[in-house]
DNA sequence: GTCCTTGCAAATGCTTTGCACGCTG
DNA sequence: CAGCGTGCAAAGCATTTGCAAGGAC
């Protein structure tokens, strides 16, 4: 997980302007390994740039969202979604098109838990799979 | 994917109360197939239940998560966390005991994909795999 | 010089909470 | 009848937006 050097020409591709805000923060998520959120980002934004507004941030990172240089962990959804829970774990399926939601069983993914659990020593609870794309109606 | 019935033994484990709110909520949740946000649900409430407060329609979520009869798609992380997208794909394993987060490939996710995708005729972009559970000094 | 970015403050949207009344058990 | 659950309104957060001033190109 080594930290990617923030570039002019990753952002120039759609006319966005290179700014001290931005390296800093492209800087910081880069090195966080994913797992930071937008109040963190603010927080160690704001001890190497005092005054950096947390819009700003935001901002930022709606920008390298819209590059490609940056994802959500929780891409497909917005807010959170409930379901009730019956016969085992099922998985999702969204169509970044119309939106569809499939569920599926995969047997493959007590698997991964199986061997998860012991290739790491984990006492696996909850396995969530979400896969993201386009059905066959939307691709083109 | 069928409906589960609302039985009074599911609340009274630990002491809560039958109300035709909670049936109700239930009862939408559970007919949702997992797909409903808590706007959804209060909509659908509203339909069958003119007057009934979106407050109650959280609190009746909480309570069904509370005892384990519902639960969110997004489990592990309470608001969205950003990464830089870098060398392929990684998941997440996440201890619910001490909140440690380790990252992993695994070679069986890309199985996964593959087979989804044809099975599903369905085009892959983005593959999110979240395990959850207890890292070897939590679990006990 | 143009117009994209920033900082600030206010607005928005989802979720939670305080309080008095009503209903379940 | 005791205490939990409800509806309402207001509060809390995270995130977004409008606007005038500042900086990149």
């Amino acid at each position: 997980m080594t930290a990617v050097k923030f570039d002019k020409k990753m952002l120039k591709k759609r006319g966005g302007r290179l700014t001290s805000q931005r390296s800093l923060v492209f800087d910081i998520i880069s090195k966080g390994g994913g797992h930071l959120d937008a109040a963190e980002i603010y927080a160690k934004a704001w001890r190497r740039m005092p005054g950096i507004s947390l819009s700003t941030v935001y901002r930022a990172i709606g920008k390298f969202k819209e590059l490609g240089l940056v994802e959500e962990c929780h891409l497909c959804q917005e807010h959170h979604h409930y379901e009730a829970l019956q016969n085992g774990s099922h998985f999702h399926l969204v169509c970044l098109g119309c939106g569809a939601v499939i569920e599926f069983e995969f047997p493959l993914v007590k698997r991964i838990r199986d061997e998860v659990d012991k290739a790491r020593r984990f006492n696996i609870v909850n396995a969530e799979v979400n896969l993201s794309g386009y059905c066959s109606r939307c691709r083109g």
